[in-house]
DNA sequence: GTGGTACGGATCGTATATTATCCCTGGAAG
DNA sequence: CTTCCAGGGATAATATACGATCCGTACCAC
């Protein structure tokens, strides 16, 4: 009598859950995670909690501390920026490497939600334009043929999700110029540019966001080379 | 009366004890990991074993699969590319971040490892070559100031060390080629070349190790373009 | 008042036990 | 000979139980 709906693993389970509160920032940086508890909120004994902690723990998104437990994981300036960074460089390949399979289709997706991003401009409101931002960057780099790659950006999207809700909640001048960034990349990747001026174009977009950022909040740090 | 000889945790012994097995061979891909045997020769309880195969799975290193249970990850050509492309694009980026931050003691060191693998070119071995490579490309990225890109290029090489032993088992010609392209990328940082040059040297090394690979195993294959 | 120490609650770490699932094998029906 | 189904062994998944460790607090000595 095999139950065709289906039986996640209570482990995997517990690891979506808690993941889904990290990223919708239910839990907060530094907040506490204890075991008893989310086993006791989900129905189930310890042991599958932790091993979706662990789990988190190897993502980055929850740190760990032998016999005293896990908390969600603290972001600190050098970590968003490092994270940012990397981010750039990933996703500026993956943008490239994806170029060449995107459909007309997937530039008109990708227009139309560039349209939604000018539209919230006015009565902006960060978390919608943050979301709808990551879906038009996935829409382009989503096509990229290398699963690894795709999964290492996509993980790093996660990461910085939830340590800082939306860089544009700080510098929301930035995101005008977002925008506008977009179609000009949209515009190369549509007249086939060369991949190398995609990838810098993808990766100095996002380089410039972390880099209002930065200097919004450390007005007198300096600039990211490269 | 705090025992100063730290007692690390069973899981944590486990991870570290599965973690040199697979990179050193003695469990290939495809090896079934029984949680009881494990558990067994280590003489501890399935528990921590479970919780440490969770974070190798995490890590790629394993799959899983449920009610079945885990293996060490097996490799096809298509992982393998995408790993080495992915390994590319972030050891390039790490190398072209850390050239400034090398000191004259780095590259003479970098110097001393490239000449070690000019020397092994002669009764070659694969498998030190490998070893020496990635030690003097260590050098390279390791003052990388973004210990997050470090950490991904790090886990990368990891992804690759269990997962082949050696491009170069297969291509023995592309090691002569790959000591000379080293002397290369260190002129370029030693003259203080700009960055997207040395980025792309490193990138373009590690790129043709694949291309030497791919059009070895399949003449007709396409060449990876960006 | 200050420092140290000892106690206790909270929580983690691991072992053991129980249940659920899969997969293989063998036999019977067609 | 092939196909299907049943049963059993192997193994994973989870629950429960117990011991270990940490941390805060209160008490005592000085």
């Amino acid at each position: 009598m095999n139950q065709e709906w289906a039986a996640p693993s209570k482990s995997q389970h517990a690891y979506l859950w808690l993941k889904e509160r990290i990223a919708g920032e239910e839990l907060t940086p530094g907040y506490r995670l204890v075991l008893a508890s989310i086993a006791d909120e989900l129905d189930m004994s310890v042991v599958p909690v932790r091993e979706a902690i662990r789990r988190l723990e190897a993502e980055g998104l929850v740190t760990f501390e032998r016999n005293v437990g896990a908390r969600v994981s603290m972001i600190d300036d050098t970590g968003y920026r490092h994270s940012m960074e990397s981010l750039a460089i990933l996703e500026g390949a993956a943008t490239a490497l994806a170029a060449r399979h995107l459909t007309a289709d997937d530039l008109r997706h990708a227009r139309e939600l560039n349209r939604r991003l000018v539209e919230s401009l006015d009565d902006f409101d960060p978390r919608l334009f943050t979301s709808v931002n990551h879906a038009f960057h996935s829409v382009l780099f989503a096509a990229c043929q290398n699963t690894r790659l795709l999964a290492l950006v996509e993980a790093e999207w996660v990461r910085l999700g939830h340590l800082r809700d939306s860089t544009f909640s700080f510098v929301p001048g930035r995101a005008q110029e977002s925008v506008r960034e977009h179609e000009v990349l949209l515009d190369l990747i549509e007249t086939g540019a060369p991949l190398p001026d995609i990838e810098r174009a993808a990766r100095g977009h996002r380089s410039a966001t972390l880099a209002a950022y930065l200097s919004h909040e450390h007005p007198d740090g300096l600039p990211a080379a490269l």
